[in-house]
DNA sequence: CTGAAAGCGCTTACAG
DNA sequence: CTGAAAGCGCTTACAG
């Protein structure tokens, strides 16, 4: 008896037993037919409200959730979209998903993480008989990898959406960095003081390189230039992503320099190693050491970080927005959306003063 | 014309276009029928070699590649298993994933990663609408997380294996970090000097917590017990897991004793950060500052740490059979896989005096 | 607005 | 060993 007919013996059987009711059920229930629980399940207009409300309430009732594999093949669509990161656990990444998930949600589409581990792993990914390829859509965050494929495409068919990266044969959004880094230096440039700055390291690997640290500390040094302050070369440290780094740097800064000083760093992760670092020399915040970081992290706020913030949630939603038209089959040019970066003054820098500084 | 038939005008078209070859292609071009085509996919035995060949001949051919949604809803099977970890990129988890696909890719399985980012998104892959839960078979990694759902039992029919925590419920393949901390105390006890650990923090959620370190550092101290060794509360220092926590703790070791130290810290990143900090302080490693590592992190070689080897890929491709063998029907009860560590010796530890040492 | 039918790409008994 | 048919859970024109 592979296929337990009858309500109460059904009913009796242990959750694990039960067959995930279908459409047919749903149908069945409701009295109408397999067409219409598909209608409503896809919100055609073409449903009365009352049939509608009948539908939902079968569907609730046995708990009926689609199948989304059957979707697929009948209809083309998963209703997941993959979302392709790089395999690092920041806060950005996590802000990103959530982001990213926040409208897909809303559109009752899933989202499926593939966490780029190897080149290898990814050209997998890319294979026609992974998972990652037959969503409806991909988003590639932070890593343009179109070079890593003939033609510079994405061996895909599906709509792609890259964010934290930029190439022309795709809508892509991106953080202005350069921009950031103007902020920074000219904000910095308002304070009297020797002026230092942390880039944060980059991948060596090509393709698999996102240039937004680089990007950063050149506004950063256009800024200070065009304020007509010296920036000796011994003054940039290079450092991984982490607040060791951070107080590393500070330590070598003090070497050239006597307070008061003006760091810019690359990240607020390593901004927030210089502020530890300064609190433990005995230097005061915003006066003797004055800090200022990227990212606009959560944790800024807490511990009072001046910091240039980029909207990441708002990135990820609008990737996502994109993705969601092309699927519905807007055809147009790819797009380029890009966001502005903000500063926020907080203790670390303190306010800088009324007369700009003039050396 | 939304299906372009004809084989010349379909070469030409660009590679974008192109409908992707089902199997009734494939079973036309073989000239056999469509059962057979399926049997060769399915590694079905009755199927003569040379039919076989054929078919194997014409899927090349035309480039086929099946469909797992189709598969999953004809047959049952999407040859697809998911692997729920946490989000946290480290090497630990890149070796665990290789271990694991090691085994999937050779029974021509896929696996889609799913990155734990919170405990809402958890509960939602769990749901029976979401990807991850329509795989063939799940593994979860480093949590737990049967206490999260009623019953203890997570939400899902299909087969589970645990990896790196264990469950009375569930198949599960665990190193005995206790007896690592054992190999690490009995060994450091044999050299003269003060005895040192360093503790890495655990996650304070409860269903998230795996507790991994605390095992490790309770052998350690029971096996320097038995040795007779005194170890004060001051001599354990507490960190995350990072490079830096380790640098820091040889500080404050170095003002609670003189050298000679010996140092067990419990992850191969902090004990990394010891050996950084004793050659910048100018301590002879092996000699002045003993450092013993635990997990056989890749760097660990090259940087000539000691270290508490933990075969993380075996383990991870061990949990990969467990998993394929309820796949395919297995029902016993569940199964408990223990690995034991080993100790690799090198430079950073020296070696142990023949006489053992006694206090 | 709604039902019945055909079809998506595959697997699986069922006959030969 | 192999083909033809039914079916998996859904969607989508097609008629009404």
């Amino acid at each position: 008896m592979p296929y337990p007919e009858g309500g109460s013996f059904h009913e009796a059987l242990p959750q694990a037993m039960k067959k995930k009711p279908t459409i047919h059920e749903v149908a069945a229930r409701a009295g109408v037919g397999l067409g219409t629980v598909s209608r409503v399940l896809n919100n055609h207009p073409a449903v009365r409200p009352e049939t509608r409300a009948r539908v939902l309430r079968a569907m609730e009732e046995l708990g009926y959730t689609p199948n989304p594999h059957a979707r697929r093949i009948a209809g083309g669509r998963s209703y997941t979209v993959s979302v392709l990161l790089p395999f690092v656990a920041t806060e950005f990444y996590r802000r990103l998903i959530e982001g990213i998930e926040s409208v897909l949600l809303e559109k009752r589409y899933d989202l499926a993480l593939f966490p780029i581990l190897s080149q290898a792993r990814l050209k997998r990914y890319l294979e026609s008989t992974t998972l990652a390829f037959l969503t409806d859509g991909l988003i590639l965050a932070s890593y343009d990898l179109t070079e890593l494929f003939g033609e510079g495409r994405l061996p895909t068919e599906r709509p792609v959406v890259l964010v934290d990266a930029r190439n022309p044969r795709y809508d892509s959004v991106y953080l202005d960095n350069r921009l950031g880094g103007r902020l920074a230096g000219a904000y910095l440039a308002r304070f009297p003081g020797s002026i230092f700055a942390i880039k944060v390291e980059e991948e060596p690997d090509r393709a698999f390189r996102h240039t937004v640290f680089s990007e950063r500390m050149a506004g950063f040094l256009e800024a200070i230039k065009e304020a007509g302050r010296p920036f000796p070369e011994g003054h940039l440290y290079v450092t991984r992503l982490s607040a060791e780094g951070g107080r590393l740097a500070l330590r070598h800064f003090l070497e050239k320099a006597s307070p008061p000083l003006n760091i810019f760093a690359g990240a607020d992760q390593v901004a927030l190693g210089v502020l530890e670092e300064a609190q433990r020399l005995g230097l005061t915040l915003g006066k003797e050491v004055r800090v200022l970081g990227f990212d606009g992290h959560p944790f800024a706020e807490e511990v009072g970080l001046s910091t240039i913030v980029q909207p990441v949630e708002a990135m990820g939603a609008r990737a996502a927005q994109l993705l969601l038209e092309r699927m519905q089959g807007y055809g147009g040019p790819p797009r380029e959306v890009r966001f502005e970066p903000t500063l926020v003054e907080r203790a670390s820098t303190g306010t800088p003063p009324e007369a700009p500084y003039l050396p």
